[in-house]
DNA sequence: TAATCATATAAACATTATTTGATTTGTTTG
DNA sequence: CAAACAAATCAAATAATGTTTATATGATTA
């Protein structure tokens, strides 16, 4: 039961729904989220634990960057993770994704994250 | 969002989850739900209050009595509250479900609510 | 209509979650 | 291998939730 609370705990929050639907376009390291959504590391590393360790996200180390993304393997979650995104509307979270595309630009002329 | 986030709000929560499985037996009024769970009536009272504000529970009142039931009229939460009462086992919840058998034995020889 | 019963609400307190600022750990690069 | 960078962790401050005790409200019944 506790690990069922769990993932109801950890979408209990705006800050961590937000996350998800920037998850949704793809997987994104830690630097990147903490500029996109412009909070402090700390911040963001602490939702993105409690995202983790509700089975929610995964991570994956690629050198010096943590890179997160959407924890597929189990259903359950996987429903819950496409029904949330599909609630909440990118209108919501517009500035973080203008801010997004604007990275991914920069990173295609090799500015961060390489 | 907030609504979505009153929802796992409601469900994150070991006394509500129970309460949920306990409404999947049916119908049951305040006071009943007191002796069952052996809590205090403002504590009952507090997470139910919690649950129908999500929209998870609804509540009637008869007489004296107001009796809570699950509230089936959005499919989200009528999946959400399914799957919880699946997720978690009848042993969980097999001391309150031992009273709640009593009570209803009681009640067939007109001993409490009616 | 006064007494009683069921439930809700409020205020005070306890517990848990989140945020912040500082520090640590792990990795890469000069 | 020291400096620099990315991310995690920790302790303290703050905010949000849950619990308790006391009181109020609303309905029934004697």
């Amino acid at each position: 039961m506790q690990e069922l609370i769990s993932v109801f705990k950890a979408l209990s929050d705006e800050t961590r729904l937000k996350m998800l639907k920037i998850f949704q376009k793809g997987e994104i390291c830690v630097c990147d989220l903490v500029s996109v959504m412009d909070m402090s590391q700390p911040k963001i590393s602490f939702h993105l634990n409690v995202l983790k360790e509700a089975g929610l996200i995964r991570d994956r180390r690629q050198g010096k960057w943590v890179h997160y993304s959407i924890n597929d393997s189990d259903i359950f979650r996987r429903f819950l993770v496409l029904t949330v995104t599909e609630k909440i509307t990118d209108e919501t979270i517009k500035v973080y994704l203008s801010r997004l595309i604007k990275l991914k630009d920069m990173k295609n002329k090799n500015k961060c994250c390489k």
